[in-house]
DNA sequence: ATTATTCATTGCAATAATACGATAGATAAT
DNA sequence: ATTATCTATCGTATTATTGCAATGAATAAT
């Protein structure tokens, strides 16, 4: 049926889903890491660097804004957007809680 | 188009969104903390304690090895799923790497 | 007031993802 | 041989995602 059937799963597995969700894409993951690295975070700068047309960037950014990843601040007639730090020490830790998990060695035995 | 455009975009991003999306869906997330948590890795055990179809769970385990975080050992009849540790370990490091990042605080100055 | 700049939104087309019944294949048990 | 068990795959329906041109909204500059 196409739909994810989300009322099935606990809060956190669906919160875990829709964070790795918003990374699941390359220009997601593109605009992270500029956000990260370069001080530079004008909407436009980001389009400039992004080799998509600004209504797909736009699009992008509201989902990063949507799950909480991004805050886009309005500068007119910029926005400038940020990486919401509570958020991402969020996803930090709970990603952290899987991948620090001790993979059990005594599979299929 | 519907279709992401890989090709304008590093092979990292691409391979951290590829790895992202694997994760993006409650019930792949429900399948991994099963495999890390509990010793069975039997199909069947999964079907048991996901309430999807038998095809709907065999189509995600298929997702989850085609990345490589999983393998699927055939042991007839049943097949057990492990997690890759190098892989898993790759995704680990891959996820760290941008978490780890110190987010710069002169935005929006 | 008019024009330019910046960004969001809408509308559309194409492709991908989710879910499941039905079926097939392979082995074990009888 | 027949039946039962376990898993994968196919076919299909439905929804989600990606991408962009065009348009709109809001402010700045002239």
């Amino acid at each position: 049926m196409g739909v994810t059937k989300t009322q099935v799963f606990t809060e956190q597995q669906n919160r875990i889903a829709d964070l790795a969700k918003a990374l699941a894409h390359p220009a997601r993951i593109a605009i992270i890491q500029h956000l990260l690295r370069e001080k530079s975070c004008v909407c436009g700068d980001l389009v400039e660097v992004l080799p998509l047309a600004q209504a797909t960037v736009s699009q992008h950014l509201k989902e990063l804004k949507q799950i909480g990843i991004l805050t886009g601040e309005i500068n007119p007639p910029r926005v400038c957007y940020c990486i919401n730090e509570t958020v991402w020490q969020e996803a930090k830790a709970i990603f952290g809680e899987i991948f620090n998990t001790e993979v059990s060695l005594k599979c299929c035995e």
